[in-house]
DNA sequence: CCTTGACCTTCCAACAGTGGGAAGGTCCAC
DNA sequence: GTGGACCTTCCCACTGTTGGAAGGTCAAGG
């Protein structure tokens, strides 16, 4: 199979799987004739896990830690628990980080009139003017 | 006032500032003799301003959006309310994902038994062995 | 045989927003 | 005048992907 082929397959765009070659994430495709990169179906497969993966949010690097747990056969599975379980308590910081920001504008913006006029609470907010409390 | 004593008072590092000052997000500072960047108090304010919206998480190209309406003595409120709204609506969308992203990951992470042994459904939803649906 | 078009190749650059560090100049106090 | 704190510019790194340019390959059809 032809790199678009197995982009198509793998839902993971040729430009990134050509990327994720160079960065050794995956192996480096075996070469046609023509130096066209040549994939066995296995490869599919491997580049699906990365798609979901990455569609869980995991940073390449742990998705590297994944691969290799994937093909070990001795793994504890208290290994990817691990790394599943860190990776979430990190989306759940970002996630408290965005809440707080939301919070406060959603806080500001209702407090703004919206109107023709210049007086905004947000940008006095933003400004300092008034009581908004800096970090 | 120099760049360090700037970047203490604003909160916003000596190398960020240059890098704002790349980007045209700030003018260009005044030199002294020595090639120094000087600044005066109104910069700091200035810095602050960047400095709180960074912070609620406004892309640099809204900041610039706020900045131009915080000294325009004409602007509507009605303006800066709508892009506090849309800023907001993104972050909503943002947290939106990342919690669909945690909430699988605790599904799949109380699934997991997290001992010594291989059997791991989190590896597995991964692999596309078990139900776990594709995007 | 030659062209067309779809596909592939490599390499370079960009996005956002900093941080780090090198190599060098300036200022101030002692 | 010397040390040390500060400043300067410049380039690179991060994260992950995308875009584009310039060119090679392959199959089909005239």
């Amino acid at each position: 199979m032809h790199i678009g082929q197995v982009a198509t397959m793998s839902g993971v765009s040729a430009k990134t799987i050509r990327h994720y070659e160079s960065i050794g994430l995956i192996e480096a495709a075996d070469r046609s004739a023509g130096n066209y990169r040549s994939y066995r179906p296995d490869d599919v497969h491997r580049l699906r896990f990365i798609r979901r993966a990455r569609n869980l949010g995991f940073p390449i690097d742990r998705i590297r830690d994944l691969l290799r747990l994937w093909s070990d056969r001795d793994r504890s599975s208290a290994d990817v628990k691990a790394i599943a379980l860190a990776h979430a308590a990190e989306l759940d910081h970002k996630i408290a980080d965005l809440r707080a920001m939301a919070a406060t504008l959603h806080r500001l913006a209702d407090a703004c009139e919206g109107n023709d006029r210049p007086h905004c609470p947000i940008i006095e907010s933003l400004a300092g003017d008034d009581g908004a409390p800096g970090p």
